[in-house]
DNA sequence: CTCTTCCTATGTCCTAGTTTAATGCCTGCT
DNA sequence: AGCAGGCATTAAACTAGGACATAGGAAGAG
């Protein structure tokens, strides 16, 4: 049975400040359906143009862009609660792959008919805006990150993002949460060689400042963390009311 | 004596794709006016939350980023017909920091009053999303760059792209055009020292595929420079009339 | 149970890129 | 003219991180 927008518990997390119910009921009609795909499936690809747009409602994936030497560039991590496909939409071709690295659900809608969601409710012009400021945002961070950072910093950083932003979604879990990627996906997302990405990994376990291992990741002093990761504004942004 | 919008030659080029003069009226109208800065001068400052956004009619200008350990990584470079201060518009603050690197003409508006248009005339959330998503191809492929490929390669991008860019927006100029910024810029755009980017530039310049010398570029040969860039897609997004 | 495959772990060596520092070249100032 | 400050350039010494090699554990196939 499909779950109707209005009582979808992600939308009303503290993450998306509870979308306004005029909001939901308008995304209600122009949902598609769900989906269900298998770990490795991949959602949409680079240069394509699909005509669906997804929220992801449970599991996790990646984003990536692969280049002509072979090498990946894993953009940032999808968790419950994400967008995609909006490139596909506004642009000829998306720019990047998306790819789940774990059993996912996603909720489907028509990308023709959200647009006129954009028309038909003026205001939600703003959840977009509020959508790119965030991507924006985190993107600008990426590249801070590799462009300046230290491999143990960029580790750091990249751990401690992902770790608030589970614990966002994720209600559960203590200071360990459930981490569907390998040591390859990390080391391709800070621009790092695996071997290195494994021997920072070691550093900050025998730091114990995180551990990583067997798809869980443990951070018993999240600020410490941070201060490592050089990262000054900690909290995630929330969507303001406007 | 200020331009009128809907006179804009910014907003007529191919790069905009020449916006509906409804849109270019109503922007008019919320214009607050408009603005010359010296060369140097701060536009807007990380954290900050500026009650006002700018477009770039003239001159060029940088985004970055300052970390507390004093080192800067350049977002973007800012050129005539860039928007600036949309964060600020829509979270609480800015993520990043915009200065003019010559004396630059800016176009005013109030953001409130701005946000207003896109209430009104709903198919304006479609501008604010093509917006979005260029700068998150933009970014996404900054991040790759810098993630992935050697210090070469990188600043074959750099140059590559800041040369398509200038040419879609300078009428002028055969293979050169006119660059105000300081090898220092490149460096902490591409996260490498200013020796490495100094070496880095000798060896394109001795390749001949690029030149970089007193504020002014010269690419001879664009399709090659992109070539070694790893650039797969060298075209500008235009924004399509949706 | 063994073979295979995929991933994590660690050590050694080496290169791409950093740091520091010295030199020269403009442009503006007095 | 003479000096000062900013920027480009080059060289030399150093190091973070990569490449390669190798090994170990877990999980599935037969």
């Amino acid at each position: 049975m499909s779950v109707k927008c209005i009582n979808c518990p992600l939308r009303k997390s503290d993450l998306f400040h509870k979308m306004s119910s005029e909001t939901l009921e308008f995304m209600q009609r122009f949902k598609v359906g769900e989906m269900e795909v298998e770990p490795g499936t991949p959602l949409l690809s680079e240069g394509s143009n699909a005509p669906q747009l997804y929220t992801a409602l449970s599991g996790m994936g990646l984003r990536y862009k692969l280049l002509e030497n072979g090498s990946r560039q894993v953009i940032s991590f999808v968790f419950p609660g994400d967008f995609l496909g909006l490139q596909a939409g506004v642009m000829k071709e998306m720019t990047h792959s998306v790819e789940a690295t774990t059993a996912m659900k996603l909720c489907v809608f028509d990308r023709k008919e959200l647009w006129s969601l954009f028309r038909t409710i003026p205001d939600r012009g703003f959840d977009l805006a509020w959508l790119a400021a965030t991507e924006e945002r985190f993107l600008g961070e990426a590249l801070t990150s590799v462009g300046q950072k230290s491999a143990l910093e960029r580790m750091s950083w990249a751990l401690a993002r992902i770790f608030r932003r589970l614990k966002a979604t994720t209600p559960a879990a203590g200071d360990l949460v459930r981490l569907p990627y390998r040591q390859q996906d990390l080391a391709d997302a800070l621009g790092l060689s695996l071997v290195h990405t494994n021997k920072t990994l070691a550093k900050l376990r025998e730091r114990q400042l995180a551990t990583w291992s067997d798809g869980k990741l443990s951070v018993p002093n999240l600020a410490r963390l941070e201060e490592l990761a050089l990262i000054e504004n900690p909290e995630l942004p929330t969507r303001p009311l406007m």
